[in-house]
DNA sequence: TTCTCTTAGTGGTCAGACCACTAAGAGATC
DNA sequence: GATCTCTTAGTGGTCTGACCACTAAGAGAA
């Protein structure tokens, strides 16, 4: 970043491909403001020819944003058809993670990491801002969690609700959608952990009792209580599951 | 995720276009482990055969991974010519969150609270496990700060260095990534609110004096003191640059 | 007024061509 | 035999033009 040299000082002349040219083309738009969420790109066939691409190129350049989750496409004629900016950030950071911890960049140890992080600070916000409808949406999942004998694999997921909402309670966004992809890129290796524990009823008690823990502290409004039941369940749940980082 | 009803249960049938298909098959080699960073990807007309879809299916999917930093790709013919599993998640993150954060999906000040946590976390673990070297590293845009006069942009981009300097010491890449891919999605705002600095040497000596206090901190081993000086100093900077939310 | 059907416009997909670049290998030269 | 030069094959990069599938608007009939 900082360049402390002296002399010619040759700049990287950015050396872009025609879809990334496309790509810093929209781009330029949306940090301009002139392109905001709702608002449609022009048609494929015309954005070509404007910049003097072909569609292939803005094709592959909208495919990138789409997959990032700023685009959206939909075939048909007049009202809802065509290219449309979006903001759907979750699904694009799930998919970035999960390749990466599965590519190793991330340890799945730092990863756990990052969620404690993540999770002890929306439910000390949540404790403290949480609005009674929110609170109430903790209770679907913690009650399906309570049902005799759930399989594994939907206890889990009503786990990762329960864990979603209490982030999503706690009103940051950057947290909750980073505690949503966490979580999402962990699954598999969450279920197959699950799959290989002997004393399935113990370890599922444990986690309930946990979970009703934490539902009360935040109903209470104990920040601090809540925050650190939370990464003792977390901590508990890794150290229960020594499978999670193998696959 | 997890549904509780009973009945027919329509289980969503993935409704995928060819090029998430073409992305499916390559995200399924590396999930089975078949293909791991280094390894080539089959060529692009090859690959478009095995599969049944057309050259461009293929390569929406590969220029969606590249974007995503899993592959990467280059011309030419023999040894380093093709298309490679790669792994550089940071740049793919960054456009994330700048793009993100343009789109008021995220507001300024929920990214700011995640910096603070990350960059606590890190600098509690720069002063537990930082190497000399790593100490040492920290202390080149250290002392570039400290230069006379140095222009604002300059001394932004030290000062980003320093930060992603100590998340690096801390280990932990998946912060280290996200506090450069943080630092990077806000680096046009805090370019524009350090330009409308009034007095630019008074909040220049104040970071200075910030920077070097967090150092000492780190060298000497005291994790908590460094966490809290990390949390001060983007608290203090924020306040100082109010117009850091707006753009 | 209501319904039905055509039609234009959108993204989705494909086939085929050519270009630019690179390294390996054939060949010439010393 | 060693070295250099040039050809060549194989790669991604780009473009063109075509056709398909789908949708809503609009024309037309009832």
């Amino acid at each position: 970043m900082a360049s402390a040299e002296s002399g010619p000082a040759w700049g990287p002349v950015a050396r872009n491909s025609t879809h990334e040219l496309v790509i810093e083309a929209i781009e330029d738009q949306i940090m301009a403001g002139t392109l905001t969420v709702g608002d449609p790109l022009p048609p494929e066939r015309d954005l070509a020819a404007r910049l003097q691409v072909s569609r292939a190129g803005v094709r592959e350049a909208i495919r990138v944003l789409e997959s990032h989750g700023v685009l959206r496409s939909s075939v048909g004629s007049g009202r809802g058809a065509g290219t449309f900016i979006a903001s759907m950030p979750s699904a694009a950071l799930t998919r970035l993670l999960r390749l990466h911890v599965e590519l190793a960049n991330f340890q799945v140890d730092e990863v756990v990491e990052a969620r404690i992080l993540l999770e002890r600070s929306s439910a000390a916000l949540a404790a403290q801002r949480a609005s009674a409808e929110a609170v109430e949406a903790m209770r679907v999942p913690l009650t399906l969690m309570d049902t005799e004998s759930l399989d594994r694999e939907t206890f889990n997921d009503a786990d990762t609700d329960f864990h979603v909402a209490i982030a999503q309670a706690g009103g940051n966004r950057l947290f909750s959608n980073l505690t949503e992809a966490i979580r999402a890129s962990l699954r598999s290796r969450h279920l197959e952990a699950f799959r290989k524990v002997t004393d399935w009823e113990a370890l599922a008690s444990v986690l309930r009792t946990e979970h009703h823990g934490i539902h009360e502290a935040i109903r209470e409004g104990r920040a601090d209580l809540a925050a650190d039941l939370v990464e003792a369940h977390i901590r508990g749940a890794a150290s229960a599951l020594p499978d999670l980082t193998e696959h």
